[in-house]
DNA sequence: AAGATTAGGTTGAACGATAAACGTAATTAA
DNA sequence: TTAATTACGTTTATCGTTCAACCTAATCTT
């Protein structure tokens, strides 16, 4: 392995004048002394050891994606397009920085503040935030920066990236209402207990309000899962007398499962159920008919995270910033004018 | 910080021994003196400093996740579900046996030296691998373990873990026969010009072979994008006059897109054409109606490469293994009996 | 009983880089 | 002309571990 030391050697000058041409210290080093060691550097494919470097200047250049376990599910949410297509962008964005990129599912917060002492990370980004505890205590006793995606913590300094969930909640429902929609129930998974939710449902309740109708208990669907709660709520509706005519689903792979659901049961999306998804993921696009939903863009999402890290990262004071972005509506093919 | 030093002087034994007592070193330590040593790294939350240890030992325990980015397109292949899945199962696996996941893309092989290097990375796997002179390069160059995942190189020493595509295009291409059908179309995308495609291929002629049928060369779609392909295949084959009664996609995406073209140009599926897709994603399940697919085990993959990577690093001798893993089909109702 | 082994340590150097302080010659300012 | 500054370096200590060699008392072999 070829060291600094041998830079240093081949070039004839010390170790120091390599090291402030590696760090671009221009001041320190005479452009011609600079092009000799670049030239040799590059000869060699000289690259320095982040081991040595990490260990004196006690920064790694690592920022941790961090993947909260669904208690007892292995496999981390990776598995989930949406968390993968944001560390995609997370990982491009960063290593346009320079930094590294680790992937670290975890199950509690001493497991990660252990891994981020261990690697002496610069700092994390936490993707799909439960509302938990675990996650909870990790926002409070991390030392490092820490910008969590989706979540919000009114109570903690914190650094967080939202979309406006309530403009969402709020925007799905006034669409529906828009086409005509009185009847529309609402459909959260349990699986994703958050502000995100919460936020969603209030959009959709103060979207109803805005034409003087409030929710219907029964056409509140929550706590269903996200595989086979779509089957559920179309087994639920197909039973009811007074039928909602529109549901507005909080993740897009549920208002698939509700469209799915439906087909087995002769239920006609969009002519006897519109269906409105959220977030316009791959489903939204593949599913017939078309999902209309709520659309967010992941890569701003990301961007927005990167550059909030970055800022905390060169800034210690700046520690507590809440970023919330916009939605739209896409259009596709499964609601209904009435 | 808390290191070593700190723990020693408090245990009053030297560092050395608390070193072996990290690294389990049984042997050069009493017990007594271990249970205190840990007791008081339990206390203080101490964590050894990787940065220090690989640098010493020329081992980091990061195992690289490559992922090969296409030309131009930013943003890393995770946005693939398949990616995301396969990487998440990657870490979880890696994280059992105390290695740490380091994510990677790139655009040319000298990249991935380059972090190697910086890192010392203990050995990588590269998923979603082309058919280019990058990944291939990337291959003959390496000094560490490299598992390639969805690839193989006859004429090079790799270690890499595939399905068996060949299998895989016969399996589905002789469902097909089953049921009845002669005139069976094959399309593949562009974008995964690979030792996969072909095999696929290869297993889709020998299945016609074995009915004495040949491939006709108008019912072969190769060269075509996975976004807007299949809408081009279904406009394709709904201006035929003699045209094909199944298709053998070998990609769910691209199956999924067939059937969607399908939808809006008055051919039903699959009254007037059976689609078969490949790898069982979550589209397959999603969309209506439901894909009969070749489904692969994707955590298997993951198990093996890891598995196959671990001996790598073991045993510096192991450079040259293939495995192959079996596929089934699964059936669900995209295809008619005739 | 004498030498060999074992158990349970210790010591000092080394890993590859950076921080901080310290030259020294040439140039500039007063 | 003399002091101050600048340009371009070097030197030494240090980061937190592990490696390799060494030590000492107690136990085992023959």
């Amino acid at each position: 392995m070829i060291t600094i030391k041998d830079i240093a050697a081949e070039a004839g000058v010390s170790v120091m004048t390599v090291s402030n041409v590696i760090n671009h210290n221009h001041a320190r080093v005479s452009p011609a002394t600079e092009q000799r060691i670049r030239d040799i550097m590059e000869k060699y494919s000289y690259v320095p050891n982040m081991a040595a470097r990490s260990l004196i200047s006690k920064s790694s250049r690592i920022i941790a994606v961090l993947l909260p376990m669904w208690h007892g599910s292995t496999a981390s949410m990776l598995r989930d397009p949406y968390a993968g297509q944001l560390a995609g962008y997370l990982e491009e964005l960063l290593r346009e920085r320079e930094y590294y990129v680790m992937l670290c599912s975890f199950e509690n917060a001493e497991q990660v503040l252990q891994v981020q002492r261990t690697w002496q990370m610069d700092g994390m980004i936490l993707i799909l935030p439960h509302e938990d505890p675990v996650t909870r205590e990790l926002v409070q006793k991390t030392q490092k920066p820490l910008v969590v995606i989706d979540r919000r913590y009114d109570d903690l300094e914190t650094l967080s990236v939202c979309l406006d969930d309530r403009a969402g909640g709020c925007l799905a429902t006034q669409y529906l209402l828009k086409k005509g929609h009185r009847k529309i129930a609402f459909a959260a998974p349990s699986i994703y207990e958050s502000s995100v939710i919460r936020d969603r449902f209030e959009g959709y309740r103060a979207a109803l309000a805005e034409y003087g109708l409030t929710e219907r208990e029964d056409w509140l669907f929550d706590n269903v899962s996200l595989q086979a709660g779509g089957e559920a709520v179309a087994e639920a509706i197909s039973r009811m007398s007074d039928r909602p005519t529109a549901v507005v689903a909080t993740e897009d792979l549920l208002a698939c499962g509700i469209i799915k659901g439906c087909q087995g049961r002769g239920i006609q999306v969009p002519m006897d159920l519109s269906v409105m998804g959220f977030d316009d993921s791959m489903p939204a696009r593949l599913i017939t008919p078309g999902l209309t939903t709520v659309a967010q863009d992941i890569r701003e999402k990301a961007d927005q995270s990167v550059k909030m890290l970055m800022r905390a990262i060169e800034d210690p004071s700046f520690r507590n910033d809440h970023r919330v972005l916009g939605v739209r509506v896409k259009e596709r093919q499964s609601v209904r004018e009435l």
